[in-house]
DNA sequence: ACTCGCGGGACCGCCCGTTCAT
DNA sequence: ATGAACGGGCGGTCCCGCGAGT
């Protein structure tokens, strides 16, 4: 899908240094997971990506920016094994299931690496700058779309109506938080079971609602 | 109850190194709430109290001790605000309630310097070593006093016999990190609110199942 | 003879980054000559040579690996100075003689900045480690190569047949440790003198016994 | 000669604060011995003797103060060990020989621990200070006291009319050094053994010169 | 256009010798 | 004789630029 080339007009195609900094973005992605965005020092992704730390460096003006771009494509990965598979579920509460189920599997899948969007929410809670903000705005974003597939699931009266979506979000976020803490901190291998049983007593409990 | 006493009588003052060393500690505390327990340098930190560098270090063998003894500082800081103050109230479902109120308040209260528990468990998710283990081994306390209350509900008949109480820790502790989450990263006002909001909810659905 | 060489055409010329490598140990093995090789310290050292702590720490991996090129220089320096002139006398005894004359002479000729190989034997008998393996090493190079020289003399018959090699080559060494030790701590200027004479007594007294 | 005393009539015993010194210096002698002079760090040293840093700083005005005291009581016990026994022979050669031998039995006997007379000289040897000059001045009585015992083995005309006395000295002290490196730098067992061996070449040198 | 070699400056944890009040 | 504190220095690592090479 990707062959370099290197002089060919009206090229379509990434060029030699798109490429490269895709490898060095992908590689800073995983050590970003496991030591936190700020344990992500150029001299070891350097290091791991075979360049000279000048070389590597020159792909972003600042540890910030590369830092900046993790965060970017960590997003659209994120969104492309989250959201999109999910979306071709029907609108409403299968689609709203699906999200979540590939949330918290994707979440399990990533208990060895870690999430940098959690993680991240930790490391830059008390950190100001454009880092923080992206991230805010990231996580916004996210909450943003649950909040638009439980509002579907309203409207297709999945789901009670006047529920509190806001709320709603917020304890399916916990749920995912316990996990990742439960998983990563404690290596509790059951903490997948437990957050999907927790997810589905959350819906029961609006569904017996919608029932009443 | 344990102050050393050489000779003099009844020396109830605390040496003035024992002095220093906890000023530095609760100085350290709240460093590692901003900057994290690994952004605890120890030049900012001697800077902060005043000392000297060395000065600063002589009180503890290395950084480790030093991030060692602010993990304990915190837990015993953290008990006598949450777990103490509920005692006072009657076992079972009246304790319980005052446990987790008095700790969604002391994490609403620290919305501006962070929680040790939480952060560090973040941090440490992927970093092996001491520090690690001793916060594995404080939050499972933690959690372990959480389902002894629970327990105790259950044995007082004000839940049902045979919930999973597990699950239900579990839960409450994702309300709690949801919270945690909210209020620092998002600055969201309101997440005290919903926090408490979404922990009636939790026993609200078991009060409902010890109904039926 | 060794010079990294690309593609470019015949680059005669040592990389800047050679060339500065060459001027620190340069000046380290002045430093570690007259402060001895644990004297040799990255602060001072990049005070010395103008360059910035870490810009010349950079050219080492650590401090370790400073002292070794420092005592492979060394002994460099030494073998070009002291071996390399004497292999053009004949061999056997003249060869023998011209390398003890250039040996003392140049121990004499470094009176002033100090010899690391007798310093330094010093410094590390009793530190272990790779330093004092390489220092050992290095001896024992130096004293076979004396050896050598005194085997040749009795193969030419310019010495006793079955006089006992190794015991000359110890009395050799201890001229020349007396010498170092007279010249730099007590500042005898007769220093070499007495050592020439010193080692032409040990050859009259082997050749007296050649000629019985 | 020079007991100390206070106040008290004709005390013949040491006070306390002397006692500990003593100690302290003992155990700086044997630190300074595998360490060097220089290696003689006074938390080290506090930690060895169970004193505290500052308490043990005390007995000693600076840690120039405890090298130097570390010098002197080496020199004491040197003397004590090897001269004194050695007063025993009669004047003359056998009495040169006995302190030979006894001084080559110190060193061979200090192979393990090192000899601060000898590690000293090329610790001192470029470092300009009231150590190095106390470090000659004792090396030259030293001297002085092997030039007197062989002046006398002379003048009783058991060694030749005429013999260059500082030669010989110089000859012996490079015998003595060498084994001192052979045994501590390269662990050779036999240096001892070589040692005596040259020792007895060097006086047999000079008798067959007495016999002619 | 991209990559690298080389160097700087700030800071880190740690340890040293030393002082001073107790 | 001690505990507390200090100032300075250690080896080492970080992120970051300049200039030159292909």
């Amino acid at each position: 899908m990707s062959l370099p080339q290197k002089t060919a007009p009206r090229r379509a195609r990434r060029t030699k240094g798109e490429q490269t900094r895709g490898a060095i973005v992908q590689a800073a992605i995983e050590q970003a997971a496991s030591q936190g965005l700020e344990g992500l020092t150029i001299g070891s992704l350097a290091e791991r990506t075979g360049l000279s730390k000048s070389g590597l460096f020159a792909h972003f003006g600042s540890r910030e920016e590369l830092q900046m771009a993790v965060l970017h494509a960590y997003e659209q990965r994120f969104l492309a094994q989250v959201l999109r598979p999910a979306l071709e579920a029907p609108r409403g509460l299968p689609r709203l299931r699906a999200i979540c189920r590939l949330w918290l599997r994707q979440m399990a899948a990533e208990a060895d690496s870690g999430c940098i969007m959690v993680s991240g929410a930790a490391e830059y809670d008390d950190r100001p700058g454009p880092l923080r903000d992206e991230l805010v705005a990231m996580v916004q974003r996210w909450q943003g779309e649950l909040a638009r597939a439980v509002g579907q699931a309203v409207s297709e009266k999945h789901l009670p109506q006047g529920m509190d979506i806001a709320a709603f979000v917020f304890e399916t976020y916990g749920i995912v938080l316990a996990m990742h803490h439960e998983a990563r901190l404690l290596r509790n291998p059951r903490a997948l079971e437990r957050a999907t049983q927790a997810f589905e007593r959350l819906l029961e409990f609006q569904l017996s609602r919608q029932a009443a």
